[in-house]
Parts: C-alpha cells; sequence; structure tokens
DNA sequence: GCAAGGTC
C-alpha cells in the first residue's frame, strides 16, 4: 500500500449509521464533510479527502443495519408441509439479502462500482466479522478489482480510529465461517423440531393458552428451549422442596447501650437431640465470655461500569422493567443521543475515556448537579477512577451519559428512571466506596460460640449518588475481651427449611449469561419469547412460571431422556464456534459432525414422540376423539355416565385420582390422599361396592405424612366402604395442588364435579383461589401487617394478640399433626401467642407455648433436591421457640410436638417415625 | 407458520 499520485475512492462501511457518523467525523476532523443520502433512509452516505499511508483517498463512508444476509432454506422446503423436518438436516440453503436490506444493498453497489478499495468498519467481533464478508460479496459482485481490507479499532476514540485505518488488515474469515456454522444449525435444529413439536402437539390437545390456536407455533430453538429450562428447573425444585426441621440457639443480651443479638456459630443443625444436648450445656453454664472483639474497617465498592446486561438486571431490579422494555428505552435515549450504545459487554472504561468531561456535563442537574460538583472537585476526595469487570468486546465503551438532561418533555417515566440510573450509576463509578467500622464480638457460653455483629457507615461515598444501594448499619454495644455476662435470652429455636424462590428476571438473565445462551443483544429476546410463546408468565415481582405447555414440553423431552432443554447443547456450539474461529476446526467438519447428530437426536425423539404426547396429556384436554387416551388401570365402571371406565392416573404432580376415560364429556373422578406414594389396581374386587366389580387398589402410603396409627401399606376400595382412605383423605388432603381434571373432595364416585380445571392452587399453602405470590401464609414475620380487623392478604377477620395486643397473623400449619389447620399468630417477633382458628370461633382464648410450626421466620436454608414432580412441598415454613429459658429455670424443657413437658420431641408417642 | 444474530 504505497502511496501514489492519482487518488483513489475508498467504499467504507460501518455496522450501523452511528458508527458510520463517527468515524467520518473523526476522520475527517468534520472539514470538509459531506452527507448525502443513500437508497436506504437510515444509511447515510459521508464523503471527506484522507490520506491513507501517503495514498490520497477520496473516502465515501456508510453502513449496513447489522446483518445485511438471511441464512433460509430453498424455497421448495419453505412450506411446512413440503417435506419430512428430517429433510431440513440436508436440504440446500442459501443466504441472500431479504427484501427490507435490499435498498442498502442497492446503495453498496453503486458506490462499491466507483471505488478502488473497500474498507470495513464493522464491529470486531465474529458477528460483525460475518457481516464484513456479506459486504464482501455484494461488493465484489459489481466490482471484481476491489482491493478488501478491514479496519481494526477497539473504540469510537480518535487516535483508535486513525490507527485502524493506518493498519489496516485482512478480513478474517475463520471468524465468519464460526457465524456462518451457527447460523446454519440454528436454522436446521430451530426449523426442524419447531415443525416436528407443532406438527405433532397442536391439533391433538386443547391448548387454551393461545386465543387463536390456528397461529400456534410451538417453536423450538437453542436459546430459547433452555431458558425455558432454567424457569422450569427452579419451579420443580420448589415442588420437589421437602422441608427439614433444624435446630439452633439464639442469644441476646441486653444493656444500657441497646440489644446485640448473636448468632450460634454451627449456624444449625438438622440433629433435635444434638441441639438440645448443647441447648442444655448452654442453660447450664449460661455465663458468656467475650472471647474476641475484632473492630475492622470495611469497604463497600460501587458497581462496575454498565453493561447492557447489568443495565437490565438492574431496571428490573431496581423499577421491575422487563429486559425488553428496558432496551426499547434505552435505544431510544441512544438515538436521542443521551446516552452511549445501549448493546455493550464491555465493562471498564478505556483510560483515553474523557470521564471528567462526562461528569462536568452534569453538574447543573437539580438533584445530582451537587455530587458531580463535589466529585470533581479534587480537595473533596471523592473521585476514583473506575475499576474495570474485565469484559471487553473491543466495539463499544460501557453505557455512560453523553449529552446531558434534567428531563425532556416527550420521555416517559421509565425514559427518566433509566437515564438517571445511567447517569447515577456513572457516577457512582468514578467515586470513592463507602467505608464502614464493622465490629464482630465473638462469645463463649459453655465452650459454645457464638457471635454478634454490627456495623457504622463512617463515609457513604458513592452510596450519596447511587441511590439503588444501601448498606444496612446497626450498632451493638461495645463490649470488652474477657468480658462476662449472662445473656438476657438464651432460646431454643427451630426452623425449616425453605425452597428456594421463582427465578426473577435478574436471576434468568444470570443463568443465560452464565451459561452462554444469547447475546448481550438478544438475551432480552429469548426472555420475550418465552411469554410470547405461551411457555411461561411473569408475575408482578418479576418472577417467572413455566406454563403447563412450558411445563409439558420440557417434561416430554426430559423423559425422553434428552437434555435438548438444558444448556449444554449450546454450550457445545458456543465451543466448535470457538474452535473454528481461531482455526483448529473447520467450519465443514463442525457443521457435519454436529448436524449428524442433531439428526440422529431429532430421530430418535420423533420415535419417542408418545412421551410428549404423554406428557402434554398430564396438562391438557385431548381434542377430536381419534386417538385413545393414555389409558390406566381400569378400576370400574363409571357409575356417572355408565358408559366408560374409571381408571387409574397419576398426575404430574405424583398424585393419584382415578378418573372416567370419557372425560371432559364425564367428569367423574376420585382424588386419592395425597400421601400415597404407590399405587396399583389389583384383580381382587370389593364384595360390598356396587355396582361392582370394583378393583381394589394396593396403596403405598408415605409413613411420615400419615398419623402413626396407621400402616402403610394398605389394600383400599374407592367405591365408598372404605373407611381408612376416607379418614386419610380427610387428614392428609387429596395432596393435588395441581390442576388435575377436577378437584373436589369426592371419595364417592357419585360426585366428581369439574369446576376448578386449569386453575393453579398456591404452591405454599396448597390453597386455590390466589396465587403463590399472594399467599397469605407468606407474610413471613408479618411485622407489615398492622391493620386491626381485617387481615389484608386474607380479607378474613383478624384477631389482636391477648399477650402484647399486636395484631395477630392468620396463618397455616404445617406440622404432621394439624397440617392445613389455621391458626392466628401475634406479628410481634418477641410474643409467641397463638391460638387456632377455630379455637377463636369457640371461644378459646390461646396460648402462647405453641406446637411447632407456629411462630417466627422461615430460613432460606435450603437442602435442594434434584428434579422431582411428586415432591413434598410443604410449603414455606414456621419455627417455633419452644423454650426460653435465660433467667428462669430450665422449666421450659417440653416437647415441641405435643408441648408434653414429661418428653423431648423425638421420644413423643404422637410422632410419626 | 420455524432459529439466532445483527440492527432502525
Amino acid at each position: 500500500m504505497s502511496g501514489g499520485g492519482r487518488t483513489i475512492n475508498v467504499l467504507n462501511v460501518a455496522e450501523k449509521p452511528s458508527v458510520a457518523k463517527a468515524v467520518a467525523g473523526i476522520l475527517s476532523r468534520n472539514q470538509g464533510l459531506r452527507v448525502r443520502d443513500g437508497r436506504s433512509r437510515y444509511n447515510k452516505i459521508f464523503e471527506f479527502n484522507y490520506s491513507i499511508r501517503g495514498q490520497s483517498c477520496h473516502m465515501l463512508m456508510t453502513s449496513v443495519t447489522g446483518h445485511l444476509m438471511e441464512l433460509e432454506f430453498d424455497e421448495r422446503y419453505r412450506k411446512w408441509h413440503s417435506c419430512d423436518p428430517a429433510d431440513l438436516y440436508r436440504a440446500p440453503v442459501r443466504k441472500s439479502v431479504p427484501e427490507d436490506k435490499k435498498d442498502i444493498k442497492r446503495t453498496l453497489e453503486e458506490e462499491a462500482r466507483r471505488c478502488q478499495w473497500l474498507v470495513l468498519w464493522l464491529d470486531c467481533d465474529r458477528e460483525g466479522e460475518n457481516i464484513a464478508f456479506e459486504v464482501i460479496e455484494v461488493c465484489r459482485a459489481v466490482n471484481r478489482n476491489l482491493v478488501i481490507r478491514r479496519a481494526r479499532f477497539s473504540a469510537l476514540i480518535d487516535r483508535e480510529i486513525h490507527q485502524a485505518v493506518q493498519n489496516l488488515v485482512d478480513p478474517n474469515e475463520w471468524f465468519a465461517d464460526a457465524v456462518d456454522a451457527r447460523q446454519e444449525i440454528d436454522l436446521r435444529i430451530g426449523a426442524s423440531f419447531t415443525r416436528f413439536q407443532t406438527m405433532l402437539l397442536k391439533d391433538k390437545f386443547h391448548i387454551d393458552s393461545a386465543t387463536d390456536d390456528r397461529n400456534l407455533v410451538l417453536s423450538y430453538g437453542p436459546c430459547q428451549f433452555p431458558t425455558l429450562g432454567f424457569v422450569v428447573e427452579r419451579y420443580w425444585e420448589i415442588q420437589a422442596h421437602e422441608p427439614e426441621e433444624f435446630w439452633t440457639i439464639n442469644c441476646s443480651h441486653k444493656s444500657d447501650e441497646g440489644i446485640a443479638t448473636f448468632n450460634w456459630m454451627r449456624g444449625h443443625l438438622f440433629d433435635y437431640t444434638c441441639a438440645v444436648l448443647i441447648y442444655e450445656m448452654c442453660v447450664q453454664e449460661p455465663t458468656a465470655t467475650v472471647t474476641k472483639v475484632r473492630q475492622q474497617e470495611k469497604l463497600k465498592y460501587p458497581p462496575y461500569p454498565l453493561s447492557t446486561i447489568e443495565l437490565e438486571k438492574r431496571a428490573s431490579r431496581y423499577f421491575r422493567m422487563s429486559s425488553e422494555h428496558t432496551m426499547k428505552v434505552a435505544e431510544d435515549l441512544y438515538q436521542a443521543g443521551f446516552i452511549s450504545y445501549p448493546r455493550t459487554e464491555t465493562d471498564g472504561f478505556s483510560n483515553k475515556t474523557d470521564l471528567h468531561a462526562i461528569v462536568q456535563e452534569q453538574q447543573g442537574h437539580p438533584v445530582w448537579g451537587s455530587y458531580a460538583q463535589r466529585l470533581l472537585d479534587p480537595g473533596a476526595g471523592l473521585w476514583r477512577n473506575p475499576s474495570s469487570g474485565g469484559h471487553d468486546d473491543k466495539a463499544h465503551p460501557p453505557i455512560h451519559p453523553t449529552k446531558f438532561s434534567s428531563g425532556e418533555s416527550g420521555w416517559s417515566q421509565d425514559h427518566h428512571r433509566l437515564y438517571e440510573l445511567v447517569v447515577r450509576h456513572f457516577l457512582a463509578c468514578v467515586s470513592q466506596p463507602a467505608v464502614g467500622a464493622e465490629t464482630v464480638v465473638e462469645i463463649d457460653i459453655a465452650a459454645e460460640l457464638f457471635s454478634a455483629s454490627g456495623r457504622v457507615i463512617l463515609s457513604k461515598n458513592y452510596l450519596d449518588v447511587y441511590r439503588f444501594e444501601s448498606w444496612g448499619g446497626s450498632m451493638i454495644p461495645t463490649y470488652l475481651d474477657g468480658q462476662q455476662f449472662i445473656p438476657t435470652t438464651l432460646t431454643l429455636d427451630s426452623g425449616v427449611t425453605r425452597p428456594p424462590p421463582l427465578l426473577s428476571e435478574s436471576d434468568l438473565l444470570s443463568c443465560m449469561d452464565k451459561a452462554g445462551i444469547g447475546t448481550d443483544a438478544t438475551m432480552h429476546d429469548h426472555i420475550k419469547k418465552l411469554l410470547d410463546r405461551f411457555y411461561a408468565t411473569k408475575d408482578a415481582n418479576t418472577r417467572f412460571s413455566p406454563t403447563n405447555l412450558g411445563e409439558a414440553l420440557v417434561m416430554g423431552y426430559d423423559d425422553m431422556g434428552y437434555e435438548l432443554w438444558k444448556p449444554n447443547l449450546r454450550s457445545m456450539m458456543e465451543n466448535d464456534m470457538k474452535e473454528v474461529s481461531v482455526g483448529n476446526k473447520s467450519k465443514a467438519d463442525v457443521l457435519s459432525t454436529c448436524l449428524q447428530q442433531m439428526k440422529a437426536c431429532f430421530l430418535d425423539a420423533r420415535l419417542k414422540k408418545v412421551k410428549l404426547l404423554e406428557a402434554m396429556g398430564i396438562f391438557f384436554e385431548r381434542s377430536g376423539g381419534e386417538e385413545q387416551q393414555v389409558a390406566g388401570e381400569v378400576v370400574r365402571q363409571c357409575g356417572m355416565c355408565r358408559e366408560s371406565n374409571m381408571v387409574l392416573r397419576k398426575n404430574r404432580d405424583g398424585n393419584y385420582m382415578v378418573g372416567c376415560l370419557a372425560y371432559p364429556q364425564c367428569r367423574n373422578a376420585v382424588w386419592l390422599p395425597g400421601s400415597v406414594s404407590e399405587a396399583a389396581v389389583t384383580t381382587n374386587a370389593c364384595n360390598s361396592c356396587t355396582p361392582g366389580p370394583v378393583f381394589l387398589i394396593q396403596f403405598k402410603f408415605r409413613q411420615h405424612e400419615i398419623p402413626p396409627s396407621f400402616n402403610a401399606n394398605h389394600l383400599g376400595c374407592i367405591g365408598g366402604c372404605d373407611e381408612t382412605l376416607r379418614q386419610l383423605i380427610e387428614i392428609c388432603g387429596t395432596g393435588s395442588r395441581v390442576p388435575g381434571r377436577g378437584r373436589g373432595p369426592t371419595v364417592q364416585s357419585g360426585n366428581g364435579q369439574q369446576s376448578n380445571f386449569r386453575q393453579r392452587a398456591c404452591i405454599y399453602c396448597q390453597q386455590m383461589g390466589h396465587s403463590s405470590s399472594d399467599c397469605p401464609s407468606q407474610v413471613s414475620g408479618s411485622r407489615n401487617v398492622r391493620s386491626n380487623g381485617m387481615n389484608p392478604q386474607s380479607g378474613e377477620l383478624s384477631i389482636q394478640c391477648t399477650t402484647c395486643g399486636t395484631p395477630c397473623v392468620l396463618r397455616t400449619a404445617n406440622t404432621a399433626n394439624n397440617r392445613g389447620r389455621k391458626f392466628y399468630s401475634c406479628s410481634s417477633q418477641e410474643c409467641n401467642f397463638f391460638v387456632w382458628e377455630d379455637d377463636v370461633n369457640n371461644g378459646t382464648r390461646g396460648r402462647s407455648m405453641p406446637h411447632a410450626g407456629v411462630s417466627g421466620s422461615a430460613s432460606n436454608t435450603s437442602r435442594r433436591g434434584g428434579r422431582g414432580r411428586g415432591g413434598q412441598n410443604r410449603g414455606r415454613d414456621t419455627d417455633t421457640t419452644f423454650v426460653s429459658a435465660t433467667g428462669d429455670p430450665i422449666s421450659g424443657r417440653r416437647c415441641y410436638g405435643c408441648g408434653d413437658p414429661s418428653h423431648f420431641a423425638n421420644a413423643c408417642p404422637n410422632r410419626g417415625t
């Protein structure tokens, strides 16, 4: 590229109009820069003169808008019924410019014809490189002699851009190949599975989620399905959660200076006897000795500079904005010039960025302007060069304000919020961390260690401007090493492990980010797709639950033994792409291996399609009558329609029922106790029930869910004669918290009424009529319930605690003996008052030493199980302070189960094994 | 009517 006398025409192409404009501005130094329209209204053409290594150039700078081309199947494979979906693994595909990009293509062709060079300014990532080759293909087709060069830049900063143009390189074909492979694999897998499952399931079931199921598409994609998988997996985890009781010792000490709460350094124990032994040792020698007083300075650092994912996560957490909406609003702000490019992985500023200038712009703001002024005042010592999170997409800086605004008239509330977030986040990044003084005090009681901590914030620094974050501070009294005292309270408390919460949008983004599902620019699309396809729903707290459809699809593939809904497939593809992009594997090899495997997987999945049908059958009615329903074992002829048989079925939660095969025409159903773990129809018929024969069912109950007086194995009859079964249904309920085929307290087969079909029961208390997010039993600790008279959660009458006068909260018991029974408990943490709801109705005044499971707050400690549909989620749990001892003799010693002081719970005669 | 990836 040596200098020459003749001026050449150079066509420069950027990935988006904003980059074309920025590069043209930098290279021309805004001298002699002319702008004209191209054929596309968005993609202007900038013209200026420039010299590249002595070569005088007339520069034409224009842009595309992302990919110029799309990959498509050949015409004859595009219709859904044109071929077997399996053929899509070898059907010819081709790249072409779609209709809405034709005008950009024409601009490129026209300009390329009169140029000698083509310089590619696409983003410096794999997709950018691939777009570069699309541009090359279009331009070369009209000008075979073009010299093709690539500009590599890491930011739109003067020096970078001038350096890039003076050091042009060759485009990287490996990068582009990796994207070609990705595109082809995505297309073939996506189209084949989508067509297969849509055509298989759509017409066979009444899928009620869609308003018009003619347009229903049950799509499958290598990103959307793992995203759905995260949602379903968490949902299953919650359902499978089996609460486990644990024990912990708590200690508090009140002095003139205040109260210190000491936590047991063992955390908690699951072994009751062991906990009691230790507790008794402590109570017998309750003198506490201070063994350690540690004071240290703690720093809380401001967040890293803002990347797209962080913007989405924070907007979701702080404002409950969906990621999709956040990106729309951010795009608006970007287009109007108020913030920088919103799709960036970069979370560190280049040291060439003039950070002070960005802060200076904000000095006039009525709210945070004074903070910006303080930042710029060297005397204030507030400034700190921002740290970096270590991610760099080499194309864009972190999201930051680019223009001052104190709010524009056309902005919505969300525009204001998002701009404020971007500005405050930026100001926080260049600020000193908050400083706190933390005190940790450790004490020893009978050789058991406890600790308490307190924190005082010394300087808020960045927290002054970053109002979205807080740093809790609490004072504790002063203690001296070696000091001794008698605790004010020393209690043995029980708690129960709780399931994790549903995934929030922020959690979901983190899962995707971690597993490499999607990119910063597409993650919100995948989340939205789940909602659009009726695979998942989002509640007011931005938490996701799968719909019946979403759960059924994942369950179907899971039952096949495939992990098509897990992120592994995408990770493997990502690894292969990486290999292609560094030249370790060829595009052809990766394509052929991957597609061969996926085709085998597809064919096998099709062989096992009955799994998908079965899974769908659990959630949806069959439509039409052409196919026999998935049959169960016949128990008797239906006494209601007298035409079909009643069969034993297990629903998706692992709960059993006996339902009429003529459903939905006949809705007769018998719901079986929730404690049934196994059931099988025998060949023995009942002697008394008519019309016969009514075949007996061999039941196996989960022993810990039934009273000790009942046997775990039971040969029972659903015809109405079986007193044991009747009692167990009364005690345990039918256990069906899912929308089965009608949910009624029926044991007689004559009155099965379809009433709540598809209504989802609350996952915590298993009641219908509210969702899990509104569950009255979830008012943990309930210190926010202050109304007298009405319980705001349930709308039921509330009562006042007769001990301390605080309002009580209506909750649901969870113990083996009283599961489902309602009680009021005092909402004050200090008070143990409780009274059964039915006792209130009978005029009982309540008491203060309850059975297990009635006061305090639950712990999030969770022993997570794997997937389990039949899981016994006993609901969010309750704790009991059943002994309160210090200062008192050990008279608090009593059974937590029945309250009897003569024994401990492990020896309680009422306790199940 | 299908994917995911760019972008307006």
